[in-house]
DNA sequence: CGCAATGGTCAACGAGTGTTGAAGTATGCT
DNA sequence: AGCATACTTCAACACTCGTTGACCATTGCG
């Protein structure tokens, strides 16, 4: 998850397990055996939370994410599935099913008896994407300012647009 | 560019230059002296193209700079360094720089003097990581509906937020 | 006790990596 | 012509990679 898939050495992985490698093809096969096993067990991915904070109300769901997002990865809980998916992204196929099936999919459903919305799935994409794209300019790249922004600044300025993606009516399409 | 930095072997590299390895590392002195000096060159990068669009007003820049960047895309016109610097952010240090230092910055500058926004630079990053995100989830990982929505209705539904990063008022900060 | 299966170790294979040094060829200046 | 400089080639070094096969250790069952 901290290297990426190709990065990641299955001798370093066993080494920092203390274990032998060989013991690694013994329970996972190959090298891509122990990701898709690793990676499928995830629950609390950062996408995943947007279904427990459905249960709590849909008020002002685009802050409350934007801000449990960030906290999350502030905090340093390198739970970061996403990012690993990112760098991972040479198993294409694998890293698609995953993050669709497990993921977009079902929670667009709730997304969709929530508001009511057509297209939930675009929906829950464009917020997966747009959440996406922050953390790897924040926690990746690192690049300045905003890597430095405030939770609270940040939540200021996507919270509106997470939440305009979900509840917002459907754009008429221009052009 | 096509395949990362890690991934790509400058073996494989000469080879499809029709050189030998060799006179890579004549002319290059490293692989990373490759990657700087390649990636250093891209013009037509698609943040840049945010500063030929302003020469054209700044009226609805949101949703032309959002077309122009899709129809980029789409065409296949491979100029792809974003997602070239995505793959390899192996050389932290190095993306960053080339990120901020030859886009981002003289891009707020511009930003800056057209608007008059105080946090230009902030502005400029989060429209970047929005398109970025959307550049990941439909070229790179290609998850559906995204990787299959039409051009116009990605317009429909980014252009106001990518207008509303660079020209609303800065949110007051809650929390 | 003996035997089979499970869990674990070690060393190696073959392929691929970035990199370099020595040797070759051409080119252009004096 | 002679020589230095720029370019090009080839073969090798010193790794690291994923993967495997031959061995030991332990356990539990008959």
């Amino acid at each position: 998850m901290r290297d990426g898939y190709e990065r990641a050495a299955v001798r370093a992985i066993a080494a920092d397990a203390g274990v032998d490698v060989a013991i690694v093809y013994y329970f996972f096969g190959s090298k891509e055996g122990l990701f898709t096993e690793s990676v499928l067990a995830g629950p609390e991915h950062p996408l995943h939370q947007l279904a427990t904070l459905l249960d709590e109300g849909t008020d002002q769901i685009g802050p409350r994410l934007v801000r449990r997002f960030l906290e999350h990865w502030d905090q340093g809980d390198v739970f970061e599935p996403l990012l690993a998916l990112w760098r991972s992204a040479d198993i294409q196929p694998l890293a698609r099913k995953v993050l669709h099936d497990s993921l977009a999919g079902p929670l667009a459903e709730r997304v969709a008896a929530e508001f009511g919305a057509a297209d939930a799935e675009l929906r829950v994409e464009l917020v997966a994407s747009q959440l996406a794209g922050l953390a790897f300019a924040r926690y990746q790249l690192r690049i300045e300012p905003i890597a430095s922004t405030s939770i609270d600044d940040l939540v200021a300025w996507l919270g509106p647009i997470v939440q305009r993606y979900l509840s917002d009516p459907s754009p008429h399409t221009v052009g």
